[in-house]
DNA sequence: AATGGCACCAACCGCGATGTG
DNA sequence: ACACATCGCGGTTGGTGCCAT
């Protein structure tokens, strides 16, 4: 009921497009519009259901599209959006010009989800894989972290393992936010459940951001207040109708400056900016979608979505301890 | 040269959403 | 409100070419 019959009707031509049809459907939409998809293969002289030909058109006779690889700029922002939007391909495509849903998802399907699941990564969700086989990438990483580790003086070790401490209670930080906002929490100033609770706590127990090497020199909004103080749980959109995470929120937000020298951690949670021109070097965005965000993300998320990067190369240094924390054995309970 | 496995991607299919009378 | 037509989306399939054996 309600269906209409398509490529199944008799005589009508399926498969490959000959550059003949190609030609047919192209004049014909030039010349009148594709109007009713339906009645255009008839006036088009064409043997092929309105389906077919819309198909035809839409993923590769139209004029505006885009050919060729993906650049890593495209490859950067489908990564993203899908970590907010899974696999709503169409959504994804409006931020690509040039670019089809058809497109982005056979891209997806062939090369970005098999990129991350060899990094070790969900492509649902984005976050690590917690299975066994899946933590190997990292059991290794750590296994390498641990040889580096036993070469160096023990006041370094103290100040990596200080530093895995705190990435890890920011990823759990994340975790607990995620949680809440999945479970409908909505009091924004007025925290009321248990994992925002949590949040907080474990947020106001870290240490100042000063005497951190990986929050330094400072973690602030603009307005001057706390990441975790603000409205846990209000739901945004941003100008270009993008839901923004927390952590989104938290990476713009936050403008980490390691100090000169210091490495930058590809497996973690934030963007690392260059001392000498202030441009982002480095980030990562581990979350599952969720539209979890506060005030402040508003105005400029979108940059945030812009400047970061799944760096390849070099494997997390830290994350090999950090998804074996409770947390992410909770998560998959 | 023949064959099998694999990657890629255009095209198809089924279904839900939306439009229309 | 309802029935039907049409559109658009996301998952899947199948043809093609490349490469290793």
């Amino acid at each position: 009921m309600g269906r209409s019959p398509c490529c199944d009707e008799n005589g009508l031509k399926k498969g490959p497009w000959t550059p003949e049809e190609d030609q047919k459907l192209v004049e014909y939409i030039h010349k009148h519009g594709h109007g009713s998809w339906r009645a255009l293969p008839k006036l088009a002289g064409l043997n092929r259901c309105g389906k077919s030909c819309r198909l035809r058109w839409t993923n590769y006779l139209r004029p505006d599209i885009k050919r060729g690889k993906f650049s890593p700029e495209e490859e950067d922002t489908i990564l993203n959006l899908h970590s907010i939007l899974g696999n709503k391909w169409s959504a994804i495509a409006t931020h690509l010009p040039g670019r089809t849903d058809n497109e982005i998802k056979n891209f997806w399907n062939t090369h970005l989800k098999k990129k991350l699941l060899q990094m070790g990564f969900d492509p649902m969700t984005h976050r690590p894989r917690t299975d066994l086989f899946a933590s190997l990438p990292h059991l290794i990483a750590l296994a390498n972290l641990r040889e580096v580790m036993d070469q160096q003086p023990w006041e370094e070790q103290a100040v990596r393992l200080q530093e895995a401490l705190q990435v890890a209670k920011v990823q759990y930080i994340q975790y607990l936010l995620q949680s809440s906002s999945m479970n409908g929490c909505s009091s924004s100033n007025n925290p009321s459940s248990y994992t925002d609770m949590e949040s907080i706590n474990l947020f106001n127990s870290m240490p100042s951001p000063k005497e951190t090497m990986f929050l330094n020199p400072s973690c602030q909004f603009e307005n001057g207040n706390t990441p975790f103080s603000l409205g846990l749980s209000q739901s945004h959109t941003v100008n270009d109708q993008i839901p923004f995470t927390p952590l989104q929120d938290f990476q713009f937000q936050c403008n980490f400056q390691p100090p000169l020298g210091s490495e930058v951690n590809q497996g973690s949670s934030y963007s690392m900016f260059s001392q000498e021109d202030n441009t982002p070097k480095s980030s990562f965005l581990p979350t599952p979608p969720t539209t979890l965000v506060t005030d402040n993300s508003i105005s400029n998320a979108g940059d945030a979505c812009s400047t970061s990067s799944y760096g390849g190369g070099a494997p997390p240094s830290f994350w090999p301890e950090l998804f074996l924390e409770e947390p992410f054995i909770h998560e998959i309970a």
